[in-house]
DNA sequence: CTGAAAGCGCTAACAC
DNA sequence: GTGTTAGCGCTTTCAG
């Protein structure tokens, strides 16, 4: 059986409460207590029970990474990989613990963001993955706890958002594919009023505008940023659409550019030598299909570590609510041709 | 504020031992009262604060999922995370929370399992990623707390593993390649003294001997599961062993395999035409790879399901400490070259 | 069937 | 500086 306080303070010959202040490191204790309290507790193995510790103190430093849609993606996803991996090196760096919950739609109508972290005693949370219908988009503004939003904006007092310039990466990915010599763009999308798409979306159409361009007519194909969709949706765009001179694909995130070359593969085209093709992210695994897909890193390990501060010290009162833009990387590899024009 | 089983008892007009009754189904209270008492919770969106429960009723359902060098592995490793989804799959079903932990070497030796264990209130947790010179791998044993290792086996009481017969699947996998032709097949390891190793290795080398072949000499490299490390013995292989005539290379990772492709392609050479290449996994990522990787699957995310459901079948006390090995399928694609004889 | 009361292990006043 | 004590929100005897 573990060593409770209880256990410490009988050995060590003091009341629990001293033993609790040398354990805490509060000031208002003698040097020698100190030392004897923690020699004991070394030797009996004393570990606080953190449940008990947090249920007592009523507030924790626990921090939760809150994952709407994980179980979805039947592929397997990048994003949410970097992104955990961003936030338990923070934590780990600190000596923090972060739990991580899996949510979709259906449960956060059953349970709010306040109720999970008052379940858990959470300090607070970082949450990716919600669409604007979801429950969480709205309520997340009423919550007493703080949180972070990865790539979405939710207004509210203590709600923070880590993203990237989405426009402006996008902007600078199609004014690549212009100065390549791309003229007619077809344009594979998220889903239609996701946050992201409707901001690269903007990016893209400031871009080929500047240019004097526009996406050709048809040629704008939505998807629910499921791979298969885009498959699916380049498939059809191919077999009516061949003769509109189309000459790149600009994708909204590289599953999307991948399934993108599938269907453009299957259709027995070459990529990019019949058409080129870019993406969006930065997934590792675009360093290693064929061809090497250029896309625009997100850098979402920084994003996930950069969250997980920023909601730390909005936790120790530290910093406010904000909204963080981290820098993104266009990542030229070998997926766009270039078009003598 | 949320609401506290006090204020569900003072609205409903009894106590909080009632209602404490009606919130867990317990039989000994009459249908009528437990309606009210479900009723009032309802319309106070009383939600139960799991601490506080967990501390008083001394044991909890949830369960850990605690990773070993998760954090190191500066590559995505698709590996953990269908683990995770497995994992939380099951839980989801099941109502369950799952809390996932990061730990390494350094930390295995400040923190038993155990203490882990009580800190955090967790009844059983899974754990990937033990090297055999691990804290853990012998106090695993020790724990009171079920607990469930994968591909590994650490006696105990209450530890379970859960598994592939890597043995069979390695040689099936180099009985493939021999049967397309090849004979002189060079080996790229996983680390030396890992389980998985020795057991993939008996496997290829069950299959060299049943057909009359061995490893050419000096043409067993071992790395520590590390890509880069792949590529540079690979490299460091042709420059010196190219005339040893070797047609095959046999990985013990998709991630080694996605290496020596690597390097094989630096070295000017084709894959399959030149070399042959098979890896082992079943990552998704080698299905985008340059040709797609012919690999054993082993189906990670069954893995991490039955893991869980079988630890939380032992914490219910419905099923004992086992060995469970899971089927395996050897996914044949483009890496392999027909060679005649 | 239901209420009262004793904890679970810890923190945080409040005394001395 | 240190001990004492009242909770945190819940479960679980034990009465009745």
């Amino acid at each position: 059986m573990a060593a409770t306080i209880q256990d410490v303070a009988r050995a060590a010959g003091v009341s629990v409460g001293t033993v609790s202040r040398a354990m805490n490191n509060y000031p208002d204790i003698s040097a020698k207590t100190r030392e004897r309290i923690l020699k004991v507790a070394e030797e009996l193995k004393y570990r606080p029970n953190l449940v008990a510790k947090s249920l007592s103190s009523k507030h924790s430093r626990d921090i939760a990474l809150i994952l709407s849609g994980f179980l979805e993606d039947a592929m397997f996803n990048d994003f949410e990989t970097m992104l955990m991996k961003g936030c338990y090196q923070f934590a780990f760096e600190r000596g923090l613990d972060i739990s991580m919950y899996v949510i979709n739609s259906r449960t956060q109508e059953e349970k709010s963001y306040e109720q999970l972290c008052y379940e858990h005693n959470i300090a607070g949370g970082i949450i990716f993955g919600i669409k604007s219908t979801d429950p969480y988009f709205t309520s997340l503004a009423e919550s007493k706890n703080p949180c972070v939003t990865i790539d979405v904006e939710v207004s509210g007092e203590n709600v923070s958002s880590v993203t990237n310039d989405h426009m402006a990466a996008f902007d600078e990915l199609t004014q690549y594919l212009i100065d390549q010599g791309h003229r007619r763009i077809a344009l594979v999308c998220g889903r239609k009023n996701a946050t992201v798409t409707a901001q690269r979306m903007d990016g893209a159409m400031r871009a080929l505008e500047r240019n004097g361009l526009k996406p050709p007519a048809d040629s704008v194909i939505y998807t629910n940023f499921l791979k298969e969709e885009a498959t699916e949706g380049v498939t059809g765009f191919l077999k009516e659409h061949q003769d509109k001179g189309v000459t790149a694909f600009l994708c909204m995130s590289d599953l999307l550019a991948i399934g993108t070359v599938e269907a453009l593969k299957e259709a027995g085209c070459r990529v990019p030598d019949d058409y080129s093709v870019v993406g969006y992210d930065g997934l590792y695994v675009t360093e290693y299909t064929d061809p090497r897909l250029t896309t625009v890193d997100q850098n979402i390990k920084d994003k996930g570590y950069e969250a997980a501060h920023l909601l730390f010290d909005m936790i120790e009162g530290r910093r406010s609510a904000q909204r963080l833009i981290l820098p993104h990387k266009l990542e030229i590899r070998d997926s766009v041709k270039r078009l003598e024009i």
